[in-house]
DNA sequence: CTACAACTGCAATGGGTCGC
DNA sequence: GCGACCCATTGCAGTTGTAG
């Protein structure tokens, strides 16, 4: 990736350094791409194909890709110090790496929120596809007093825009069941484009989730892929039933192999 | 040559265990 | 009883490696 220095630059050198960041597609690079792919198959998103790209055994292909880079933190450090996100931000653009210029230090809680507002429609003018905002605690001590519980640090959250959501018919709801013998119910679903890709299928976790949105065979319903990504079921669209639509039972038998299904007492 | 399994990131759900 | 933590399950696009 050319955008990644090959030497850290500047006068602040630190003796080891790890930087972390995000690598993207451009929105441009990724038509470019697929123009270029005309005879054979097409990528169906930045995303997948920025993912592609990397997973290529042959770094060469990768390179010739057009990958993009921010760095977002330092991982590690050796040899220097700074104190608050702001300034490793600061340090990371210094060596030479791309870091977003739309960064921002807010004060308050009610400037976070502003910032997030102004780029829901904002980001459709940037020149990469991007679904949310990362807030941040700037203080590194007050982000080491905050922690870390599981890989979730307690300091940065993503504030996510809402899924694009299209609506399609659920045309039936098969169970399969889990290793651990658990009866999992999915959707099957008209097949529908949701920003490039293509959904057919959804989990519905359990039978308690399917009553709780109420959904019935033959539905039309709300699709939208969570995290830009994961399909998900939303909800009916009640005002469009006919009075055929099936309500769902669970099987009382394992579809493969014919043993009843038990409910153990206040399980999903 | 095609088909398919394994793996990855992403989110949302639930269950089980441990320690306080 | 609750927080923390780990694991299971689900689907799509993508690459890689292997089976047929």
């Amino acid at each position: 990736m050319r955008v990644i220095p090959q030497r850290l630059r500047g006068e602040q050198i630190p003796d080891r350094v790890e930087v972390r960041g995000e690598i993207y597609m451009s929105t441009r690079s990724f038509e470019k791409l697929n123009e270029e792919m005309k005879d054979s198959r097409l990528f169906a998103n930045p995303r997948n194909a920025a993912a592609g790209s990397l997973r290529q055994k042959d770094s060469r292909i990768t390179a010739s890709r057009h990958l993009d880079f921010f760095g977002y933190q330092i991982g590690y450090m050796q040899g220097m110090d700074f104190t608050n996100q702001w300034e490793a931000l600061q340090l990371i653009r210094e060596w030479g790496f791309p870091v977003n210029p739309h960064i921002h230090l807010a004060r308050t809680l009610d400037e976070v929120m502003d910032y997030c507002k102004k780029w829901e429609q904002e980001r459709f003018n940037l020149p990469y596809e991007i679904d949310g905002v990362v807030i941040k605690i700037s203080d590194l001590a007050q982000q080491q007093e905050l922690g870390t519980v599981a890989r979730d640090p307690r300091w940065a959250i993503a504030f996510k825009y809402p899924p694009t959501q299209v609506a399609t018919q659920l045309l039936d709801i098969r169970v399969n069941i889990g290793r651990t013998g658990s009866v999992n119910p999915w959707a099957v679903l008209e097949p529908v484009n949701i920003r490039g890709v293509t959904v057919a299928r959804a989990a519905l976790h359990n039978e308690g989730d399917v009553q709780r949105k109420d959904l019935r065979v033959g539905d039309w319903v709300l699709v939208q892929r969570a995290g830009e990504v994961i399909p998900q079921v939303v909800k009916p669209i009640v005002e469009r039933r006919t009075g055929k639509e099936q309500v769902y039972h669970l099987p009382e038998r394992c579809p493969l192999c014919d043993t009843p299904i038990i409910r153990i007492p206040d399980q999903a």
